[in-house]
DNA sequence: GAGCTTATGTACGCTTTCGTACCGACATTC
DNA sequence: GAATGTCGGTACGAAAGCGTACATAAGCTC
């Protein structure tokens, strides 16, 4: 395992952990690179792996009737890919892809299952990041049943912009447009009208968050809602 | 407590432990009678007891913007209410009302986590159960986001036929539009819809399923899925 | 720098649902 | 059996988003 250097990234997780528990777990994993687009779980599948991104994010997209799409969660390093091993499932009930590449530590499942016996930290944590996910899935329904597209928009880009520690990251209309459940026509005319407020700059897949003020104001209360829950649970 | 009649309706969560387990966590329940309408826990309060329903169902709400809401998940006597005490949470993120009367095995918070403590089965199913949930929740927002009024209300109703054991329950439009998210003026052209086909039949609030298979086929996927997910995890 | 691919902007008519309102039917109470 | 409150059916224009299509523009390959 490639050493971390002082003030690298880490993962909100880990660092909860008593040092030797912590220890126990950065043995068993391995730094891996990200690249963006990269499949990590398909529907149907077994776990093999989990992640805990340092500066990586990962979305988890249900799929439906076929065609349709909807992100159910998204993780950056202020958590971990894989809470159904930690529930006793092994297989994925969504498409897990990497986002914004970057750098996660990696384990095997089996690897995970040992901590998870030898590690109550881990056990705990997991538990009330559990929760939180819970949480972010029925404001995701929530949001997806009231709000409209452009506050969806902004609330996404909030929750990326704080996942990434970037003002710019990447992203197309088309894959946003998988991941709200709206036409790839519909974020395009929200985004633009961000834009147009320049709240955002928006060019080929790169975005940039110009004002992060504005953007909280455009996004619904499902933000806010989000990471309070966060910050309870886990701050 | 009263003793069950052989053959009296059980709850399914209880019903997979082991004997001593399951005997323990019974000498520790109430059998309680929940009225219809009645409230077991509200937004951001503590959650005191937890609840195995028998009979009843209890549908848990989640709150928007003060004034709309979205049913996450209902809960009969295949499951249980009190999830967030079982992952170190101890406030309710959402409403939880009776919806159909009946009886339920209640138990306090305090006893729970000592049942947590010494049963192994528990906390396994609970594990289980806990990802059947989170799968419910993510169904919903994707039913909420892609599919038509009358569809998401048949698949209600199938959900419910299910969990209590009866052609015939309660429930008004105006009820049902808090629950999926939309007018009740809109659940009245739906309910129409589905009884202009003989499917159900309704009056003042009593619903009466006709034709089960007609039920089926008015509903989406969403429907389907969330049985399949079901009967993988705790069948 | 020509040609191709990908990403974005924009337009159109259509469908669904919204917000709101009103009315009739039924149930309960006095 | 009259009054009152609850429940359900229906109507209306307005709004949002849909499916689709087409055009422009930016980057990539050769």
């Amino acid at each position: 395992m490639r050493k971390e250097k002082p003030g690298a990234p880490t993962n909100r997780i880990i660092a909860t952990l008593p040092t030797t528990e912590r220890n126990d777990l950065r043995r068993r994993c391995k730094l891996a690179e990200l690249e963006p687009g990269e499949v990590i779980a398909e529907p149907g599948q077994q776990i093999r792996q989990v992640y805990f991104p340092t500066s990586a994010s990962i979305s988890t997209i249900a799929m439906v009737d076929g065609q349709n799409s909807l992100e159910v969660s998204l993780v950056g390093r202020e958590g971990m890919y894989g809470i159904p091993l930690a529930l006793g499932v092994s297989v994925s009930s969504w498409r897990a892809t990497v986002l914004c590449g970057g750098s996660a530590l990696r384990m095997s499942a089996e690897d995970f299952h040992t901590m998870l016996n030898i590690s109550p930290g881990l056990r705990r944590v997991l538990q009330r990041y559990t929760h939180v996910i819970v949480s972010q899935i029925a404001q995701v329904a929530v949001c997806a049943c009231y709000h409209l597209v452009e506050s969806r928009l902004a609330r996404w880009m909030l929750m990326t912009h704080d996942r990434v520690s970037s003002d710019t990251f990447h992203v197309t209309h088309e894959l946003l447009a998988e991941m709200l459940g709206v036409r790839r026509a519909g974020v395009s005319t929200a985004a633009g009208s961000l834009q147009t407020r320049e709240v955002i700059s928006y060019t080929r897949g790169k975005v940039t968050v110009l004002d992060r003020k504005g953007l909280e104001a455009a996004a619904c209360d499902c933000y806010a809602a989000s990471e309070k829950v966060y910050a309870s649970f886990l701050g």
